[in-house]
Order: C-alpha cells, then structure tokens, then sequence
DNA sequence: ACCCAATAGTTTCATATGAAACTATCCCCT
DNA sequence: AGGGGATAGTTTCATATGAAACTATTGGGT
C-alpha cells in the first residue's frame, strides 16, 4: 500500500542487520541457554517452566489467567499443566463459585523446584547482563518498551497493497 | 553451582521483568507481524524466506552455507529447500569440483517474490523503528550486539561444525 | 424459569520440528 | 591405490505445536 515502497525496490536486505532476525538469534540463545539448564535438572519444557513461575508468585491462579500472564494460549497451559499434575508438581482445585474454573497451585513438590529454579534463573539472568552496565540496562529495558509497545499495538497494519 | 546462589534463594521473579521473557514476547510479535503479511501474500514459511533472503543476496550457495547464514540448521534448510524446489522457486545445481555439494539459486518466480518481499520486509521494519530515534536505533544495535556475543560465548553452541 | 450465546478447559487432528540414522561423496594418510 | 574418517544433504521417527472441534458450565435477556 504506501508508495515510498517503490523507493526502496531495489534495496538490500542483509538479515545480519535486520532487526527481526537479530531479536530471533537473541531471544533463542537465551531461552536455550536458560532451558538447558532447568530442562537438564527438573525436566522441564518453557511452558513448564513459565508455569511454575507464576504459580509460585500467585497460587490459585485459573487456567486462564495464567494463560494471560505467560503469554501462552489455553491449549499450551493446559497441556503442560497436565504434565505438571502428572508429576505432582502442580494440583488443581475447584473454583466454589464457578465450577468451569480450575484453580491452579503449587505442590509441596512443586515449591521445591520454584525455590531452586527461580534463583538458578536470576543467576543466568545476572550472568547474561553482566555484559551491560547498569545505565546500559536501563535503556535496554526502555528501548525494548518501546519497541514492543510499538509492535503490539500497530494490530492491522497495511495489508494488501496494490 | 555459584555459592552465592544462596543468597537470592527467596529472590522472587516476575516474568515481565526477567529479560529472557521479554525478549522471546518482543521477537515472537514481531516476527509473527511480519510472517502475516509474507505468509499471505506467497504462502513463505520462516525457514523459506530467510532462504530467499539469502540467495536472493548470495545466489548459487550451498545449502550447508545457508544454513550457517540463517542460523538454521542443516534440516530445517534440506526440508525448506525441498519445498522451495517444489514451487520452483529455487533451484538446485551441482557443484562441479564437489559432488556432496548442491548449489542453490533463486528461479526467475523467486527472484519476483524476492524483488516484492524484500522491500516489504524493510517497510515492515521501519515501521517497527519509528518508535526510536536514530540515536536509539544505533544503541539498541550496540546493546543487542553486546548480548549476543556474551551469551553466545557462554557455552559451547550446540548446531553444526564451527 | 429457560433458552442460548459466551466462557473455561480438554481433546483431536494435521503439521512443524529436532535428533539421530542413513546415503553419497570426498579427502587424508599410509 | 584404497581404507577410514569426515562432510553434504536427506530421510525417518518421535515429539511439539496450533487450529479447530468438543464438553461442561455459566450468566444474561426475555
């Protein structure tokens, strides 16, 4: 749709300085990183263990909610949540008031690995920024907010041009 | 495991401030932004467009230095290839000196989809940026360069040779 | 009170992905 | 020359993932 495509039609797309690309490399480096580490020690996938991060900052959270602040959709959290339940590492109960709810939460087994895991997260975290001063942090964090405000609200953007 | 582990044992974590979260919600939107639209439009994967980019830029390489270019792996390229070849949108020529080797260029229906999806992608890519300044684009490529290369010396990458 | 659209969560099915095995070719070493 | 190991690329198999269908339950409108 915008005209000044035109313009660029003959331009050069180098994915090494294409920003989508490079968010892709880094953000998979650090996950896997990160995931060795949690997967080699408590078996866990990403959603598992995004999971048991919420839960074990907000038990008895729904399904739903926790689908929200993972970032994952229903089918996602309920399929690692059934691993989980399976390794009695989470349990679900019933809401009184509104019986589609499952109220998820925490096993004893469960909050043993958060209070291991979480730690050993940070520390990766630490390791990784250490990289960056502390003012350098401080404007990632703002450049990324910005981006990723940008981003998401952008929702239908051009579509079908000519 | 550091010592030092122990005094962040009840740390707490929130995902929305722990940067490997952020930077997988970050690089999802806006790959899926711009996959929507190259999806659409040609029916590309991922993998398939990255590889468009790169022989559209690179032609006759082989599909080994492709996969090191995209940061895929030898797979994930055999399979997106095979399907490119499928809608003759690349082809596939022998190495003369070399007989493992396949040399991979873009047909004549790859370079118009190349010609169109590049200037769309770096359209795409603009929009993302106007939320930064110049000087802020500069520091984010600084500051994201500077992840990479810590986390990516961290360990040993797993992948291929090299 | 009762229908029925909306919501929570699960299951099904079709596809994507990754690890490892496999085929073909090459290169180094004696 | 001619093995043995390395390399390029493909295939196989087992698992992960996402979209859409499905079940169960709720709450609003008449």
């Amino acid at each position: 749709m915008p005209s000044d495509l035109k313009t660029l039609e003959h331009a050069r797309l180098d994915l090494d300085h294409f920003l989508p690309y490079r968010l892709s490399i880094l953000s998979n480096r650090a996950s896997d990183a990160i995931a060795r580490h949690y997967s080699d020690r408590f078996g866990l996938s990403v959603p598992e263990w995004r999971i048991i991060a919420v839960l074990g900052q907000t038990p008895g959270m729904p399904a739903r909610d926790v689908a929200q602040r993972t970032a994952m959709d229903k089918v996602q959290v309920s399929r690692a949540v059934a691993s989980l339940v399976d390794a009695r590492r989470v349990k679900r109960d019933g809401d009184d008031a509104d019986g589609r709810i499952t109220r998820l939460s925490l096993t004893t087994k469960g909050r043993v690995i958060y209070d291991e895991v979480v730690p050993l997260a940070l520390h990766l975290e630490e390791i990784f920024l250490a990289a960056l001063t502390p003012a350098e942090r401080k404007t990632l964090n703002a450049l990324m907010d910005k981006l990723t405000d940008r981003i998401s609200h952008l929702h239908v953007i051009s579509s079908q041009s000519e």
